[in-house]
DNA sequence: AATTTTGGTTTATAAAATAAACCAATTTAA
DNA sequence: TTAAATTGGTTTATTTTATAAACCAAAATT
């Protein structure tokens, strides 16, 4: 039987979000931006989203002068996100 | 660059659906409601949506005395799910 | 003959995604 | 030096989507 799929990461954006984290260490808001191609307010309210969820950490600071935000995934969000492929993969027949 | 995944198909039922019928020559409506544990309304909603766009034909007829719904997917849904999975797969790295 | 079940559709509500408006600080250009 | 534009975002409003609730006709059951 087809098993449900979690829904903070069956989104295009969100799920894109996570899948880039998972490649690297750490990511700024404005490379998240420009490889997701969402616009800032989509991006900032997704990024809050898996943020309450505890799939990513977010920390403010200083670039410069220049106001900077940095995403990590965090543990659960490596296993949801490991645990939503393997569930999605019935449905795709993978 | 991550493709933009077709909205139509990025729903955890209408994707349920289309793969359901990517497996068989044709169902039921009953059938579908059963295997995706959908509500009917939601469900009539979906399919009408997917008949729409030509990803599915919907014939509706008689067994016996009882209405009866049959869906059947066409070859526009079927390539259109065999590029969502394409698109699908870089966002989940397989 | 009233009640429940089957097989749905239609309509209303809740939730989600997206876009628009906004803000503060910074840099650039006149 | 000050007005305009850019950067790096957040907040709020709007649109879209999914879901649930209400409903309907016919059939079957009690």
């Amino acid at each position: 039987m087809l098993k449900k799929l979690n829904p903070l990461l069956h989104s295009e954006l969100r799920l894109a979000i996570i899948s880039l984290l998972t490649a690297v260490e750490k990511a700024e808001f404005t490379y998240i931006k420009e490889k997701t191609q969402a616009t800032a307010g989509n991006l900032s309210v997704q990024l809050t989203k898996l943020e309450n969820a505890k799939y990513i950490t977010i920390e403010k600071g200083f670039k410069g002068k220049m106001p900077q935000t940095i995403c990590k995934i965090t543990k659960t969000g490596i296993s949801e996100f490991e645990k939503y492929v393997e569930n999605l993969r019935e449905y795709l027949r993978l």
